[in-house]
DNA sequence: TATGTTAGTGAGTAATTACTAACATAATAG
DNA sequence: CTATTATGTTAGTAATTACTCACTAACATA
């Protein structure tokens, strides 16, 4: 096996970014070694380093992917014909179903990488983190102006419990080994978080 | 410096695990090297594996500190005569002011040790939150049954709102770089938590 | 004081891992 | 067809790090 075709830098590159993300969420961001990559897609592990200085580099592309896909994910789905005042809870399960498929994101989100080694990828998460609690701030408003949330409320802090409940539950979902759903078991959190916001609780009896 | 007074087995097994606590918040628990715990408490790095047989077993002895300083600042604390339905609230602030002093506790659970190295650490962890949400479930299961709490709720899934809370906060507060308080930002989010589940929220007009 | 035990040390080892240097060949432009 | 460039390989290196080993000195006590 010493000459095949071989690809063009690009296409390498995204490979790379493909095949990191998948191995970070597989076995772990910090064991996701330049060996590992480079056997995932059939190269020599120096053969990497053609196309990242770094493997620092490595994962910033692999922020950038990310950020490109919860875009593309959010605004795929958003834009549908829901009733109004889902489109909040659709921005949360939708958010929930596209890190059930792309678990490499808490994992990130809990790695040393990410915590202690690469400045670069935490500022940059932080950033991912806080478009998103913009997001459901406005969003809350929304519901606020037009009087289906309590005015009560803070919208900012109201996003932040929202956020806080994604994000924990990402927590308990990996600490218990991935092994319940997490968009059924969001769906219903956020069911009971909204309901708390809402000016007409239905109370039961 | 070749020879100072030694120092019992106890006593140094304590050391190890307070410098393991210490250097695990400090920089981080994959950068805790049994080379920087030897520094931290001028002993020889090989003089660890006296009494440790492995760097696991060091963080197994971590895990177990944490439980009990968990056990004693919540047992403090608690029997403390609040007006009643403030116990909840309590729990939740004491919690968080623990982490505060102990910022290793967040940092541990984004660990590489605890989500990819050492199962028995990520157990023990899973058990430590999950009996909190069995205290907080049954402190909302009260509320509920004193009336004060909508009844519809699921003390349960409420319980698990109230944990998301703990755990996205001491987790925005990580990739804040610690540069918030916590007891208060999370009093403040409580407070909105708890309000949609009252039964009588006061809506401000 | 002799003796066994235990805390501690200094020097090393094996494994891992990001990264480099020298060389090789496919693709491609002139 | 040839020269150049881009993509790839093999074989390393330096650094890190958990862990071992042979040995020593402090301590207890018979």
């Amino acid at each position: 096996m010493k000459s095949t075709t071989r690809k063009s830098a690009e296409e390498r590159k995204s490979e790379i970014v493909d095949a990191a993300l998948k191995l970070a969420g597989e076995v772990g961001p910090d064991r996701m070694t330049t060996e590992a990559l480079a056997k995932e897609i059939n190269i020599s592990q120096a053969g990497i380093f053609r196309h990242f200085p770094t493997k620092g580099a490595i994962w910033e592309a692999v922020g950038q992917r990310i950020g490109k896909l919860l875009q593309t994910k959010a605004v795929l789905t958003c834009p549908k014909n829901f009733e109004l005042g889902d489109e909040l809870r659709l921005a949360v399960v939708t958010h929930l179903a596209f890190i059930e498929t792309t678990p490499a994101i808490p994992a990130i989100l809990f790695s040393r990488e990410l915590h202690a080694e690469n400045e670069k990828l935490r500022a940059f998460f932080a950033g991912l983190i806080s478009s998103r609690h913009k997001a459901f701030s406005k969003l809350i408003a929304t519901e606020i102006e037009a009087g289906r949330f309590n005015k009560s409320i803070d919208p900012d802090d109201a996003a932040f419990l929202v956020l806080a409940l994604i994000q924990g539950l990402a927590m308990r979902w990996s600490l218990n080994a991935r092994n319940f759903n997490l968009a059924d078991e969001g769906a219903r959190l956020l069911q009971l978080q909204l309901q708390g916001f809402r000016i007409e609780a239905e109370k039961a009896e």
